[in-house]
DNA sequence: GAAAGTAAAAAAT
DNA sequence: ATTTTTTACTTTC
């Protein structure tokens, strides 16, 4: 089923199934689907209320395998904590790009955080809009020039 | 296989 | 400090 979750900056929709969330999950500007309440949607409130959370949630999701592998390190970025490109590059032996691009196609936003991946000076990217990004992180602690 | 794409980094200016 | 080139990966055709 869709969960859809409202927020600041429009609604944050994710898939799931029970507990477990599946597929995606996106913002958006135009609630079309029913909220309903889990344990997750708790998590999530209190994580944009700027509680420290820690999700622990399961995903299945069907993604390439380098994929899967770059967003299980992202998944271990504690809170409050940001790392970069060039970081993750280097403990996967990989390419910050090919970093980039894993994140770039990750299907959940918010509870992948990969918000919490900047580049090297500035603050890189996100499918979303920088915005979103910078307020998350704000969310957190962390001020980006 | 080959080509394209990338949310980077390094080098050059 | 900004622009330009190079890089090294994955994905997709």
């Amino acid at each position: 089923m869709v969960n859809s979750f409202t927020i600041k900056w429009g609604d944050l929709f994710f898939n799931v199934e029970g507990e477990r969330v599946v597929k995606r999950a996106f913002f958006s500007k135009v609630p079309k689907f029913d909220f309903k309440e889990n344990e997750l949607s708790e998590r999530l409130k209190r994580y944009f209320r700027g509680e420290e959370v820690d999700f622990e949630c399961e995903f299945d999701l069907d993604l390439p395998s380098f994929t899967t592998k770059v967003l299980e390190r992202v998944l271990e970025i504690p809170y409050g904590k940001v790392s970069t490109y060039g970081e993750l590059a280097k403990e996967l032996k990989t390419s910050p790009r090919a970093i980039g691009r894993a994140l770039g196609r990750n299907p959940i936003a918010v509870l992948i955080p990969c918000h919490r991946v900047v580049s090297k000076n500035c603050i890189g990217g996100y499918s979303w809009g920088v915005e979103i990004k910078r307020a998350l992180l704000r969310l957190e602690g962390i001020d980006i020039s």
